[in-house]
DNA sequence: GGTTTATCCATAGCACACTATGCAATTACA
DNA sequence: TGTAATTGCATAGTGTGCTATGGATAAACC
């Protein structure tokens, strides 16, 4: 096992890296599902049949709004969800998800879960809450950083 | 401050989103020099003066051989690498750095380090030390659900 | 020595993320 | 009410990462 000192003592190309794993460990399980693991947060948030705008997914995955167009297309390409104009607003569509897309939901959740269990095999219950609150601050400090309103 | 609690439990979610506002956070300070996050595994391997192969560069950033050729060719295309034919081996290339990006050096390492400083201003030492514990544990058990043969 | 196997690298194709920009519709306000 | 500012979405362009594949050299093994 040779070691790498300087990646392993830096915060960010650790963090970078586990999330490469997590996404990985994520879309092998998801792929026969014919699912991608961007389109998690949008499974996850009309799971029991909202129907949201693009922007408020947007916000919900944490992702920028272009971001969350190509996503939204990528699924309606692959017949997961549905999108009807909004009655109160001609510039929004509301979004949601598809039988098709509800027939995989269990999966997906399914999915999730595995690869939490997975990632935290090695940790007891407290450290897993520490690793979850760790993060948390972490972010707003790095939130704050991009955004000095959020100070 | 809205809640998601999905989001807020799920350490994929909160791990992936750590990831990418530490890579926004590097790149804000990078830009201004011309360089890219992705970069950074590369300057730190040839900082004094190393010639490497690419597939030691890849395995020291710890992405995949493909990954790394592509970011050697922006590498390439920015002047900030010089590749030499190794003398022992036909198929490989030597990689290392030009005095272009040597001049980058610091300004390189200060970005990192500020951007560790900023992630961790909320935490003591100790929980520090703790993050990236934690962090490396949970890379493990990630890596041998994708590798077997790493239990 | 010649065949097989392994290794190094390139390329194709795709997913997912970002910034920058612009249009169209809505809201706010003078 | 009519203009200005805001908001919702689309598109262009790019960076970073992955898998799959193939060619060319090197190493291993009859």
């Amino acid at each position: 096992m040779h070691m790498n000192f300087v990646r392993d003592r830096s915060s960010g190309y650790l963090t970078n890296w586990a999330a490469r794993l997590f996404a990985r460990a994520i879309d092998r399980r998801l792929t026969k599902l014919g699912v991608n693991s961007a389109y998690m947060p949008v499974f996850f948030a009309l799971a029991n049949g909202e129907s949201l705008s693009q922007t408020a997914l947007a916000n919900l995955a944490s992702v920028e709004q272009p971001t969350m167009a190509a996503t939204l297309k990528r699924m309606d390409r692959d017949g997961l969800i549905a999108r009807s104009p909004d009655p109160a607003d001609g510039r929004s569509a509301l979004v949601s998800l598809t039988p098709v897309a509800k027939k995989k939901l269990r999966g997906v959740q399914a999915a999730g879960h595995e690869v939490n269990d997975v990632a935290f095999s090695g940790l007891t219950a407290k450290e897993q809450a520490q690793y979850l609150d760790l993060l948390r601050r972490v972010i707003a400090s790095l939130e704050s950083d991009s955004d000095p309103s959020k100070l």
